[in-house]
DNA sequence: CATGAATGAGTATTCATTCAT
DNA sequence: AATGAATGAATACTCATTCAT
């Protein structure tokens, strides 16, 4: 058994290679692509600037982490609650909530996203990497759409997909409207309620 | 009253600026904000270093000279048809139009400005600077909406402001999409306004 | 006695060195001395980089050790033929043969006992190391023109020490020549032959 | 007129170029090709890391720079007095003088040549940068043979361009010998002599 | 003997900015 | 206004060497 001492020193490249990329994403978000130095992550996570390097080449290479680990972080919070037993309806607003979350306790994740989504349009390998990321969000969604459609929760006449554009588009550029307080975000819910519940729909609540 | 002679002077030297923002522009683009260097911009407006800095003493003031350029160009892109005859959806119509001609013709324009918001975040002073940007679509397009509510042309349940979010988030987000393709617009446009047209109006056409 | 136990250790040790001075050699050939990097050659080897170090504890050993291999590969080279019952000019005609082959077929060797001799002059320790291999090869030659002498194959007059040294010039200058074809190679010799050979003698064959 | 004070800072780009590659050619000398250090050619030439490569831009150019600079400085040693008036014999002794003359005064040089030389092999570049040096020289030498060879001075059934390559080995080969003395060298050059002589030939001294 | 992890000192190169002319 | 030259501070990356296991 190792003393919890000496833990600070010798970690296994796996765990190491997760604090480099946590402390790469928090350094993102505080300055941006810009400002990501090596030094300052090498730092963040205690270790001198060649163990970095040790663990993670090049800074190409600690983007691909970082990207990646993104992604696992993003799993974790959208797939951690089954929801199909759940009415489209009921999943939108779960989806309303959960966005909420992300936008209020993990700023840091939403920013980073952003950041590096900018960033894809000029790295085809960034854009490749992060390809998955929209498409599953834009596939959930599109998937609620579809089950809201098919029980007549939704309106009848939407386009899943189109619709999936919309939303996720509302909520992404939400954290860059001029007042993103929580009641514009409500009152944006609501929009969004407004715009794609079945009216002639009643819920079973 | 300024005599001729400092006035041809005043007017190379704003030529200059002019330049110089218009070649920054570019190499974000390009580049991305990161990429961005003023050697590079020099090169490009074909002056030496010193001479920019010269005009432009510093890369906090380009940016912000970049900043306003774009906004100079954003209220020539938008206000450049009067649309105050046309009815609420015709207006939501052109707007589409606008965007999609925004979208494919003036990449750049778009491109730089996300660059820029998402800088924005961090920086403050941009954030002032890009904040009116911002404000003036979200009031253009909420009047739009507005409008509609007024004459019936779209939902009278709809909150401009809200209504407002939701289309600009799907507008400015279409293009970071998985597939930003024409017919993908169309399809998203199709979707907002099923979403925000009244079902129950009449086209005068 | 050693207990077998370990002698086969001691060997296996002794393996490791060779077989480290090995790559050490290759890769001074590939990249020259300045490209030499330790774990280039462990990693060669076969090996972490820590286990070359324990073998071979630091650079400076490291290229002592190269230098003491290259000695015992040259003398196995050259002392592998007995000679003594040939007459100078025959012996003569040998080492053209000789170099010849470590001209073509040991290409690495010549060029490393270059580079460590370039090195030497900056180097002392280094210098100490090679000066038995130029001294015996200088040593060897002269003997050459010596026994030339007595035996009439080779000019009366030529003075061993001087002729020797014009000879080891002009064969280990050759690979750096303008054109170091074989054609060349032997004009070259033709040119030696006329030089030290004694012109009144009459060949036994 | 400038005054000399000043004349310390704000040199001209091809004044900086100069001192840059003698300061370079210096430390090649001093250090070999493995110790050259950017910071260490600024810092003696007096002059900030980033100034040395706004004059030169990359450590490759540099090298170049250094090659050609030895390739003037060697022109200017080699052909500054005419000797198309003297016997093929009589320029043999000249060339004997001026080698001695390099050796003990330009050390520098001809050390650097022999660095530049080793690694040519593994340089394309630089090998053809180096190419005309070599070549310059060995058509002189030739030259020089081949006058003799006409004058009668030197042996008549000696093949030129082959003589200049045992004359340049002997020659180039000599600093890396034993004992590179003076005494030596005359030893050397006596038996050069009685290689390349006409014994039939009478001198008109 | 062997190795994964760690590091101090360094290495060429870059960048915004300044200054003398 | 314009520019060639200069620079402090940095920037990603490297290398021989060490150490705990």
């Amino acid at each position: 058994m190792p003393d919890p001492q000496s833990a600070t020193k010798r970690e296994t490249t796996d765990d190491r290679r997760i604090a480099i990329a946590a402390a790469a994403r928090a350094l993102v978000h505080e300055k941006g692509f810009e400002g990501l130095r090596t030094r300052d992550i090498a730092e963040r996570v205690g270790i001198n600037i060649a163990t970095l390097h040790y663990h993670v080449p090049t800074k190409a290479e600690l983007i691909s982490l970082l990207a990646e680990t993104l992604q696992a972080d993003f799993r974790q919070q959208v797939v951690k609650r089954p929801r199909s037993h759940l009415s489209g309806a009921e999943q939108l607003e779960a989806e309303f909530v959960d966005h909420y979350e992300l936008l209020t306790e993990h700023t840091e994740l939403l920013d980073v996203v952003a950041e590096l989504s900018q960033r894809a349009s000029r790295d085809p390998a960034l854009a490749q990497l992060l390809a998955p990321l929209r498409r599953n969000w834009q596939t959930a969604i599109a998937a609620i759409f579809e089950t809201g459609r098919a029980d007549a929760s939704l309106k009848p006449d939407l386009d899943p997909q189109a619709a999936a554009l919309v939303l996720i588009g509302a909520l992404t550029s939400f954290r860059l409207s001029d007042d993103p307080s929580a009641e514009n975000y409500n009152r944006m819910c609501d929009e969004i309620r407004r715009a794609f519940r079945n009216p002639s729909h009643v819920s079973g609540h």
